[in-house]
RNA sequence: GGGGAGGUACCGAAGCGGUCAAACGGGAUGGACUGUAAAUCCAUUGGCUCAGCCUUCAGAGGUUCGAAUCCUCUCCUCCCCA
C-alpha cells in the first residue's frame, strides 16, 4: 500500500487533499511521492492544470473494464481541475505492445486502427468528459508519422539492449529461448517519446506498464523536461481470477449491453470481489469486506448493479438485475430471443442448430446434442441423427443450446 | 559465414513408416452439483445435413502398397562459434 505524503500535504487546498486521499485506492505505485507533491504545489501556485497522460493502443474494437481503472483515475484528476490527455496509440498499435505470446497477429491497417480509435473514444467518453477544453485527445501518429528512419534510429540510440532486458517480459523470453524482435524493444521507447511530445506531467498506466512508463522519464530528462510522475494502477483481474484478457474471454467490454454486463460481473470469482469494488466503485473497503463475508451472492449483485449503473444507468441496471434473476435464479427464458428462419423440409438437427447461429459448426452442434446440452421446447434431445420436419405454419420452436443460448426456429418459405 | 537444436491441433508437449484425426496436461464447451463463484465428478474438443466421406502434423516436391514419421529443397525460431 502506498502511503500519503505527510509533510508536504500541509499547504494544499482542500481539493488537492481529496485528490491525494483517493489516489491510494487506485495506485500500486507512485514514483515518486515527493515529486508528486512538488508538482501539485507548483500547479496550485501557478494555477496551472497538470497534464495527465494515459495511453491506449487501439488494437481491438473494444475497450474493457480493466482499462476503466486508469481512466477513472484520469477522471479523478479531471474532477480536480487537471487536464487528462488521452493518447491513442495509433502509431504504436501498428506494432503492438510486446506480450510475450508469439502470436502472429497480422499487422493492422491504418483504417482498422482508426476505426478502433473511434470506438475507443466512444466507449471512454462514457467515463471521462472528452469535450474540448476538458481533455486533450491525441494520436501518436501525429509525430511518429513524421519521423523518418534516421529519426527513429536516433530514438533507438537513446536506449540500450541491456536496459531493455531489464524488462521482465523480455528477460523471461530470452531465458526461455524465445524470440525477442528488435521492433518490440522499440515499443517502450516510443511510449516514452509520447511523453516528451505531450510534455506530460504525470503518466498513468497499469501495474504492468511500469517499465514502459519509466522510459518516458528517461527521455524527458534528456530533452530537458521535468520527468513525469508515474502512477500505476492496480490491475483488475479477469472474472476468473486470471489476468484480464480478450483471449481468455474473462473481460467485460465497456460496450456490453446492460444484461450482458450484469451477467459478466456475476460470473466473477469471489476472490476478485474486493478488488473490483475497490477499483470500480466508491464503496468503503470495510463495508465491502463485511458484505463479501456475510453474503457473497448479494455482494456480487450489488457490485454488478453498480458497475452496470455506472456504465449505463440505474434503470438499465435494475432491468438487467431483474432479467438476471428471472433467467438464472428462476430459470425462465429471456425475452430477447432472436427468431431465425430455416428452410422448410426434413432437416438434420445438428445442421439446424448451426443455422440458428447457436454454434459455429455442425460438429459442435453434434457434440452439444450428444452431451445432452440441447433442448427443443424444453425437451432434451440427445440423438444427433434426429431430424426436424419444418413446415410453413408451424408454431415456432424454442431451441436452447447450453445454459444461455436461445433461438426461435421458424420456417423459411 | 560455420556448427548444433527445433517448427505437431487453442496453448504446452508426446509420437519418429502402418493399429494416428494424432498420447498426456492446460484451456475451452456441454452435463451433474451450485450462488452464471470456487472446489469436485463425467463427457466432448479438425470439418462435413456424419454409421460414411473430406482436409490436417511449417511449405513445396519425392521414396513407399502406406508418411507427422524416410529423402530433397524452401521458409521460420533458438543456442554456440565467427
Amino acid at each position: 500500500m502506498v502511503g500519503r505524503p505527510q509533510k508536504e500535504t500541509q499547504g494544499f487546498s482542500k481539493l488537492t487533499m481529496t485528490l491525494l486521499q483517493q489516489l491510494d485506492r487506485f495506485c500500486s505505485a507512485i514514483i515518486s511521492q515527493a515529486e508528486l507533491a512538488k508538482l501539485l504545489a507548483i500547479s496550485e501556485k501557478e494555477q496551472r492544470p497538470l497534464r495527465v497522460k494515459f495511453g491506449i493502443d487501439p488494437t481491438f474494437p473494444h475497450v474493457h473494464i480493466g482499462h476503466a481503472v486508469p481512466i477513472r483515475l484520469l477522471k479523478l484528476f479531471q474532477d480536480h481541475g487537471h487536464l487528462p490527455i488521452l493518447l491513442l496509440g495509433d502509431g504504436t498499435a501498428r506494432l503492438g505492445d510486446p506480450t510475450g505470446r508469439n502470436d502472429q497477429r497480422p499487422p493492422l491497417t491504418a483504417a482498422e486502427v482508426e476505426h478502433n480509435a473511434e470506438t475507443y473514444l466512444d466507449q471512454i467518453g462514457r467515463i471521462l468528459d472528452l469535450s474540448e477544453g476538458k481533455a486533450e485527445v491525441r494520436r501518436n501518429s501525429e509525430w511518429f508519422g513524421k519521423m523518418d528512419f534516421f529519426d527513429a534510429l536516433q530514438l533507438a540510440a537513446r536506449g540500450t539492449a541491456a536496459r531493455m532486458l531489464e524488462r521482465d517480459d523480455f528477460r523471461k523470453r530470452v531465458d526461455a529461448n524465445l524470440p525477442v524482435h528488435l521492433h518490440e524493444m522499440m515499443y517502450p521507447m516510443m511510449q516514452g517519446w509520447d511523453s516528451v511530445e505531450l510534455h506530460a506531467d504525470i503518466e498513468i498506466g497499469g501495474n504492468d506498464q511500469l517499465f514502459n512508463l519509466h522510459q518516458g522519464r528517461q527521455l524527458q530528462e534528456r530533452e530537458g523536461q521535468r520527468p513525469q510522475v508515474l502512477l500505476t494502477t492496480h490491475l483488475l483481474m479477469g472474472t476468473d481470477g486470471r489476468k484480464m484478457s480478450k483471449t481468455y474471454g474473462n473481460h467485460v467490454p465497456l460496450s456490453a449491453s446492460p444484461t450482458e454486463m450484469y451477467g459478466k460481473v456475476m460470473s466473477l470469482s469471489d476472490d476478485g470481489m474486493a478488488d473490483w469494488f475497490r477499483l470500480l466503485t466508491t464503496e468503503p473497503e470495510d463495508s465491502v469486506a463485511s458484505w463479501v463475508k456475510d453474503d457473497p451472492r448479494g455482494a456480487k449483485g450489488r457490485l454488478a448493479f453498480q458497475v452496470t449503473a455506472w456504465l449505463h444507468d440505474d434503470a438499465a441496471a435494475q432491468e438487467a438485475a431483474d432479467e438476471f434473476v428471472r433467467r438464472f435464479r428462476k430459470k425462465e427464458i429471456p425475452d430477447d430471443i432472436p427468431e431465425v428462419a430455416v428452410p422448410v423440409g426434413e432437416q438434420a438437427l445438428p445442421w439446424v442448430v448451426k443455422e440458428l447461429g447457436l454454434v459455429q459448426t455442425t460438429s459442435e452442434a453434434r457434440r452439444m446434442i450428444e452431451g445432452r446440452g440441447l433442448k427443443i421446447d424444453g425437451e432434451v434431445i440427445d440423438d444427433p441423427r434426429h431430424k426436424l420436419t419444418i413446415a410453413v405454419g408451424d408454431k415456432r420452436k424454442l431451441v436452447q443450446a447450453g445454459k444461455r443460448r436461445f433461438a426461435y426456429l421458424v420456417a423459411k418459405e
